[in-house]
RNA sequence: GUGGCUGUAGCUCAGUUGGUUAGAGCACCUGGUUGUGGUCCAGGGGGUCGGGGGUUCAAAUCCCCUCAGCCACCCCA
């Protein structure tokens, strides 16, 4: 083991893991354009305000999990644990809620100091999308079925499913919460020493409890449903109906509740149970009190964002790496050659390998190991004919080509 | 933050009740082949046994601390 060690819960992303990652980005990145999502960056840190007073303040994420330092100026200043807290922050301080409605489509690092585990890093990333602007269910319809289609086309839809919940409107949320404390204020004493602190902070999450003797607890407890007032009944049978003609395939999880305070109606996780614990692939939902509670203009909203690492597990290898040309000159006058063939093949679209040292021998032995398509070989014999060797590295057989027409003969091997 | 398991070469792993210079496969390098890779043969380099401390004549092996990974909890993406 080196004793130089990377950060606890941070990995170096080397060009295997890129690979995937990229596929993951640019496959998301581009269905989201076909949705109407344009991509939009903020900045990975920001006052650590931005978090503390959106996220909740007895949420595990403010409470422990932020990365927060004081910077030289003085300020408070927190490593972003998530991405809409930013994108919120952008509209206000941007001025954009004069554009809405807004679709973004963002990907790039959250840090969260959490003890880290398979699918869970300090330092991870994610893709997400937020729609601002539209307070109508067609709004979450759409921004699922964007979800979904990602998932299809990554292949992993397969391992998962769409668990969806609703959380009310504001009064239906208080009204649930009410009757929930009674419930299990009755049963305290028999409830997990997790749980007795859930129910002074957020109740909700009890009903998430793995704790054997919470569940029986639990089973009992008053449905969401009975607390729904008709606003927010008649939104979450908008959703259920527009998911349904899509055909998007969705199970209720009336006991899913998401961590973040901002949450309102549509709650929903795409989740598998090929990452261990760490089930949820790509979650989000509605957050109309958000922009508002921030201080901006009473703004709806709905997205979701989506671990790039946890998606990369699922997808396997990816998409293959481009096999490139190998150049492989034989002594000084055609390595001279080479370094111009090799220039002007890569500007005109070809991708080259030129060793940078090495016998024949080595160089043939490096341009296998990059599983090049085909070598280039350059020598004497062929510089007095100004042509080149071009060898077919899968299929051993080789022929002499002049060099006016290598462009053109290598095409075959793109 | 809590509990459990694990840590030996770049990778995957052997290493007996504590006992000489800690091994294998793969990978890497060199040669067989001075202009031909992928197969084969021969040879070679590479290890603070995660780190620190302790017990002992002697520690990869036993004890303590610490760091990291994994698993579960918590929570989530």
């Amino acid at each position: 083991m080196a004793s130089l060690q990377p950060v606890r819960g941070t990995h170096d992303i080397l060009p295997d893991e890129a690979r995937r990652a990229r596929h993951v980005i640019d496959t998301g990145r581009n269905l989201a354009a076909r949705y109407g999502y344009d991509e939009a960056a903020t900045p990975i840190f920001e006052f650590s305000d931005v978090f503390a007073r959106t996220l909740g303040e007895t949420s595990d994420i403010v409470t422990k999990e932020m990365y927060t330092f004081t910077d030289k100026g003085g300020d408070q200043i927190t490593l972003r644990p998530e991405g809409t807290a930013g994108i919120a922050r952008a509209l206000i301080s941007g001025g954009l809620s004069q554009n809405l409605p807004l679709k973004f489509f963002y990907a790039g690092p959250m840090f969260r100091y959490e003890r880290p585990q398979k699918g869970r890093l300090r330092q991870f990333h994610q893709i997400g999308v937020e729609l601002l602007g539209v307070a109508e269910p067609i709004g979450d319809i759409e921004v699922i079925a964007l979800g979904a289609a990602i998932l299809d086309e990554l292949g992993v839809r397969g391992n998962t499913q769409l668990e969806l919940n609703t959380l009310g409107n504001t009064q239906s949320r208080a009204a649930y919460r009410d009757v929930l404390v009674e419930y299990f204020s009755d049963r305290r004493g028999d409830l997990s020493e997790d749980s007795q602190q859930r129910l002074d902070r957020n109740p909700l999450r009890i009903l998430d409890s793995k704790n054997e003797g919470d569940r029986a607890i639990v089973i009992g407890a008053p449905e969401f449903d009975d607390s729904l007032d008709a606003e927010s009944s008649d939104f979450f049978a908008e959703v259920c109906a527009g998911l349904d003609a899509l055909g998007v395939a969705w199970h209720r999880n009336s006991r899913l509740v998401r961590g973040l305070d901002y949450y309102c109606h549509t709650a929903f996780e795409f989740t598998t149970d090929a990452l261990g614990a760490q089930s949820a692939v790509l979650a989000g939902g509605r957050y109309d009190g958000l922009v508002e509670q921030m201080g901006g203009p009473s703004t709806p909203g709905v997205g979701w964002a989506s671990g790039i690492e946890r998606l990369s597990m699922l997808i396997g290898d990816g998409p293959e790496k481009t096999r490139a040309v190998a150049v492989i000159p034989l002594g000084d006058a055609a390595e001279a050659v080479a370094l111009k063939l090799t220039d002007e093949l890569r500007r005109s679209g070809v991708s080259v390998d030129l060793g940078f040292r090495g016998k024949m021998k080595q160089r043939m032995k490096r341009a296998n190991n990059i599983n090049a398509r085909a070598a280039v070989i350059l020598g004497d014999d062929e510089l007095e004919q100004n042509a080149a060797t071009v060898r077919d590295l899968d299929s051993g057989e080789q022929e002499l080509v002049p060099l006016t027409a290598l462009r053109d003969r290598l095409e075959q091997f793109r």
